[in-house]
DNA sequence: AGATGGGTACTGTACCGTGCAGTTTCCTCG
DNA sequence: CGAGGAAACTGCACGGTACAGTACCCATCT
């Protein structure tokens, strides 16, 4: 989990208290003793709770409860509510981006490339329908109009970057002779909601919903790949 | 949190802004035509400002000014705020399904399927773009685990109507041998993601996002007719 | 001792839903 | 056609509740 400062460059929206964020700059300090295990507390509670019942369902007294914390130690730890609410979306979007970057492996260079397309639709449709990505994906659409900055940034992180990944990657196999794809991007948008489309769209209106077995998985994976090659092979 | 059936009989009241010359009729007992009047006036507002700003950021106080009606009379007409909010979003679903209804057309019979299939995408792409409709499924999503019967219920009748009509359309095709469809609901959610996939996923997170322009619109759906029937002539 | 983090109790606010007294609008009946 | 009565609407105030953020004091560590 983040412990530093977090990218402020995407929020310009701040408080109104103009004195108390001169006094209360965050300084070069040593290894906080104890604020450190409760700051890690605090952000995963509030990771959970926030996921689990979306930015206004989630009060700050639960969070303080669930990381057995009091809400004053919340607020020693973060300016507010709003910006706890960043951090952590932030914080789950960076691993979700980790993830993203690894999904795409040696694709430009495999020698089998149906095989290789099969094995990334596996794991992209895997790693899509975890239940800790749909919650973050429904959350951030659901705060979309209270944090329009967040939800640009989150797109452009996790879904934007595979795409723009995997639009590379076909843009070399295209080069390579390997696809037939003029327009990479279009190729990527394609393939991924090939993949993800119809799992997606389900996960997001039922909360309840679970991923895709193993079977099926495969199922819909092949059956996605089969449909791409048929058409940029 | 009531997690029954969705109430279908609240749907009939929705509509009929006009007395329809139930006054000259001594014995029909009417409604009054100020209930009518009011009760449009609410559903109204609370349209707008629910698809607006949501379940939670909308006050019921908010509803009654915009109807130019006091908060008693909105209390008068309906429950409570949930049963207000279910209504309303059951009553927007309705148009939609009705939509989605008249977007198939005669694809079976259709003497050019390739045409007829770009036809379709495009209308199909141009309705689910249309800023009502994302709002209202921006709205759906974010209220999932609130009132998850609702996301159930709007999922089955929009969007899982008109994949059903494409599955049936598609089979029929496919006993014709005009496609290669042997499995028409995969073939269907092929279809529909290939079009409005990346618009979707785009219009979600991008509250302020603008429809596509008319030849953008056109390139997407042509882009995936061609795909489509790359695989599944 | 002094500083720093943490806990309790509080403030202020927003909002759902209701009660009530008075007023307007519609319907019916003489 | 016009009065009377009923139904609907208004405006306001209020109870109850939930919650973000804060004041103040205590505990602990150096």
């Amino acid at each position: 989990m983040p412990s530093g400062p977090v990218d402020d460059t995407l929020l310009v929206r701040v408080s109104a208290t103009g004195p108390a964020a001169a006094q209360g700059t965050p300084r070069e300090r040593g290894p906080d003793p104890r604020s450190v295990r409760t700051r890690a507390a605090v952000v995963e509670a509030a990771t959970t709770l926030f996921l689990r019942h979306g930015y206004l369902g989630t009060s700050v007294e639960d969070i303080a409860a669930l990381a057995a914390v009091s809400k004053r130690t919340v607020y020693n730890n973060f300016q507010d509510k709003e910006r706890l609410f960043t951090e952590i979306v932030i914080g789950v979007t960076a691993t979700a981006e980790r993830f993203a970057d690894h999904l795409l492996g040696a694709l430009s260079d495999a020698p089998d490339v149906p095989a290789a397309l099969g094995e990334l639709a596996r794991r992209h449709l895997a790693a899509i329908t975890a239940p800790q990505v749909v919650r973050l994906r429904r959350l951030v659409v659901s705060e979309a109009s209270r944090f329009p900055d967040l939800a640009r940034e989150y797109h452009r992180r996790a879904p934007g970057r595979v795409l723009a990944a995997l639009a590379d990657a076909f843009a070399a196999l295209h080069e390579r002779g390997e696809l037939a794809a003029p327009d990479p991007v279009r190729a990527a948008e394609h393939f991924s909601f090939l993949v993800l489309g119809a799992a997606l769209d389900r996960a997001m209106f039922d909360p309840e919903s679970e991923p895709p077995a193993a079977a099926e998985l495969e199922r819909v994976a092949d059956d996605a790949v089969r449909v791409f090659l048929a058409a940029y092979r």
